[in-house]
DNA sequence: TAATTTATGTCAGCTCATGACATGTGACAA
DNA sequence: TTGTCACATGTCATGAGCTGACATAAATTA
């Protein structure tokens, strides 16, 4: 009886199919093309339902975003806290890949889709920028807090800033995706780490 | 006859006055409050006018931004070939400052003006991040020229973003903007190219 | 002054987004 | 099963951002 109830799986349907329908017309026409009415037409439900999943058109390419994101934050909060700043900020972005890893097929390929579709529409990338420079302000202030450094103490900003730079350079420019990129997007990640740790001295994202 | 004729002359007054009115009732009233009618208004302007001298709501408040991206790029294109990639981009990063430093006062209150509006608006953020990012393109390929190096190595990638990140955090979260902060903007960011220059290893930016 | 260019105004229309209200469908208890 | 309640959805109306087409007024040039 774990099972949500109709009521909730329904809603659930609903949302996935939202967003499938929406990134393969995105896909298909391009992003500015695509009308809200032709996305809630193609899951039949009427386009003011659909801004009851989404707040914006925006939202439904970025969705998946948002929760790798989420995963990124949680994994920070769970870092042991003898764990340098950028060491535990590293393994929060190895998290959003991870938890990619053990998803479902059709979700990783829904993903892959979005990513697709983002790096190929400046408006989505604009809008996927925004999350990422709200969620650094909570990253910061939770090294910040592990640290007990200051509000107005650059360090923690810069750190900050550096590993999402990371996780941007490192998730950026693959090349056309295939069926299932997601090893190489990891490895395009570790590089950057990589490249990362051997060009910064030790210690210096502690004062 | 080194006058612009009356008719150029004209188009831009009517540019700043847009760009002028838009800021100021950004400032009073918010961003997403005001409408182009109201923008247009102030200036006694058809509200379509707008529409051909900024192609979005958006640009009327980045368009100052847009100015000291390009003030950049083209610092970076007269920074002799010896320099190493890091140390060009610092003095293109310094570039937007002086550039500014030589403005005139009207000028420089206009540019102070759109940075409180940009950093208190979400969306503004958002868009100014797009034009960030697509300038990074471009400083890429610079940098890749400057370096001889083919378009799929991280470095250049890395060290442009990394240069973008110092630039950022160097301009963002000034304490509320007085009379003029240009000096104040100015120490700040001399503050993040050291902590840069000082967390990096010498020689990280060449192979 | 006349002819040509070009900036602006007017109007009509599309899309995104939101509030208000009605309706239908799942949840849950008697 | 049935009846009630909560809530997801549909419908309608509205406003704001943005664009194309065409007319008008102003500046430039001859």
């Amino acid at each position: 009886m774990g099972q949500p109830g109709l009521r909730e799986r329904k809603k659930q349907k609903t949302r996935l199919a939202l967003i499938d329908a929406a990134l393969d017309l995105f896909l298909e026409q391009g992003y500015e093309a695509t009308t809200v009415d032709q996305i809630a037409a193609a899951v039949d439900v009427s386009p003011r339902t659909f801004f009851r999943y989404f707040a914006t058109k925006e939202d439904v390419a970025l969705s998946l975003h948002v929760d790798g994101q989420e995963a990124m934050l949680a994994e920070l909060a769970c870092r042991p806290g003898e764990e340098s700043p950028f060491t535990a900020l590293s393994h929060a972005v190895r998290a959003m890949v991870t938890m990619l890893e053990e998803e479902d097929l059709a979700e990783r390929a829904r993903f892959l889709k979005a990513r697709e579709v983002i790096d190929n529409t400046p408006a989505l990338f604009a809008g996927s920028m925004r999350r990422v420079m709200e969620n650094e302000r909570q990253l910061i202030a939770e090294i910040a807090r592990r640290e007990g450094s200051g509000g107005d103490d650059l360090l923690p900003h810069f750190v900050v800033a550096l590993a999402t730079t990371v996780a941007r350079v490192g998730f950026e420019f693959c090349p056309p995706t295939g069926v299932d990129d997601l090893a190489a997007l990891a490895a395009r990640l570790e590089a950057t780490l990589a490249l990362a740790e051997r060009s910064l001295r030790p210690g210096w994202d502690r004062p």
